[in-house]
RNA sequence: UGAGUAAGCGAUGCAGCCGCGUGAGAUGAGUCCCAAGCGGGACAUGGCGAAAGCCCUCUUACGAGGAAAGUCCGGGCUCCACAGGGCGAGGAUAACGGGUAACGCCCGCCGAAGGCGACUUCAGGACAAGUGCAACAGAGAUAUACCGCCGUUUGCUGUUUCAGCAGGCGGUAAGGGUGGAAAGGUGAGGUAAGAGCUCACCCGGAAAACGGAGACGUAUUUCCGCUGUAAACUCUAUCCGGAGCAACACCGCGGGAUGUAUCUUAUGAUACAGGGGAGCAUAUGGUUUGCCCGACCGUUCCCCGGAGGUGGCUUGAGCUCACCGGCAACGGUGAGCCUAGAUAGAUGGCUGCAAGGUCUCAACAUGAUUUGCUUCGCAAAGGAAUAUUAAGACCCUUACAGAACCCGGCUUACAAGCUUACUCACUUA
RNA sequence: CGGGGUGUGGCGCAGUUGGUAGCGUGCGUGGUUUGGGACCAUGAGGCCGUGAGUUCGAGUCUCACCACUCCGA
């Protein structure tokens, strides 16, 4: 987790759910927005609804694991929240990472090859 | 073997790759000097941030639970002036003795209730201080005369006594449906009829005696016969100051008005309004839980903020073992040990193997059940259920569940499996 | 961390010294109307959040638990 520090504030949270663009899909929701610096905030929200205190530890666990594994592959300069949702909890790994990278593909966060090349 | 009772154990393991937090240790980009080298010294220094401060690299050690949960009690710790006086109000507990820092907890014991028993459960003081409540039913609910019984009397009828009917007055609590409860129970005497009115036995209560540390138990003497309810008010005894780690301490951090000073023609700009000591006045606000007295703190006014950092933060009523005392809870002595400390919240993610569980199917064994023959049995069908073996599929990798200042308890949740002691029933020896 | 409130027919709510649980609306049936609405009559629908306890008797009192919700720091 090199270029990301955590997302605390509550007024940050409530600006990107106000402001920000967002996509979902049944394990996850996310949203983001450019936050104008060098490095990305990350926050995760798992609500009470999801279970008791272990089940969203270990969902919250395994987002931030999907973000750190694949955080090369990201832009910087964003402010970004990810909603779980119901389907999470019962979701393998390799769905789960395969539907967030697309979510992330679709807001266009991902660094992508021939962009590097236009640049 | 079956059915139980009580107490406990247990909480997947190993390997690989990639990560997280804390502690300890080491290290640093560059230049110069000393030195053979190891290394030492000086200057200086990366990222975040306004600052305080924190971080970045490597090595190594350690890193959730029995309930970490609920937040129901009790304490430690911190602050409120280390607890001011008076009045009032409120809350908690409730047999007895012990344990404990303390408790509403634990142990032992007494009593009551339940169970054949092992054993379990109990907010278990006082209704015999006072007040309240007891629907419906019932004659009557804390005192009662509706029916009945008895005595006496009036009238009427038959009429010698006397009997019957209707009514009045008085006595009675033996009998009578109801009710949770009808006011001690049974028997005898007694009486007009009856009645603890008297007696015997039993039941219950109060006082005395004996035993016991005590609750209490025992039988004797005297007195009494009094409904239930205090998780109704109340009374009795004992205890209780408040708030909580977002406590608290330290570091760092605003704006406007107004006043003063300086600059300025003016508008305006900048700085200060900070600390310590003494005194006066009385106003206001706050703390002291309600009121009064007393005490203390703050005050030029208003607004915003108190969203940052560090400490508090883990050595403690600590853990393990041995011995001693005690029925036990527990206590004492000695030896050894140090065992999470996060702050949007570390203790993980993925993969493989083994183990375990659930389901499906197959094989084999036992065989509930059904049918036939005609009878203490045999044959056939059948495939419930159980156990074993093999294969496959599934599993948030396992139940319940995540430290948030720290302890002692309580309550609640908990898959599969296992252990020990005891009780009852059946069978065999 | 501390404190409070609520849970009763499908929905919204009453129910206090403990004594047979109700109201509005909705639903069913019948009437009224040419028909519908409105109106009238009538009926069904409740283990009072769960489990224990006190009491002769609990929606009510006590305790534990569950769910929802609000407030303060």
């Amino acid at each position: 987790m090199n270029h990301t520090q955590p997302l605390t504030r509550n007024y940050e949270f409530k600006r990107l759910y106000n402001k920000g663009k967002s996509t979902a899909s049944r394990f996850v929701a996310v949203y983001c927005i450019k936050n104008y610096s060098t490095v990305n905030k990350l926050g995760i929200t798992v609500s009470t609804k999801l279970g008791g205190a272990v089940q969203r530890n270990r969902i919250r666990r395994r987002l931030k694991e999907f973000y750190r594994l694949n955080e090369h592959k990201f832009r910087k300069g964003f402010s970004i929240v990810i909603v779980a949702r119901q389907g999470c909890k019962t979701a393998k790994w390799d769905e789960l990472s395969r539907s967030v990278l697309h979510l992330f593909d679709k807001l266009n966060l991902t660094v992508r090859d021939d962009l590097k090349k236009e640049t």
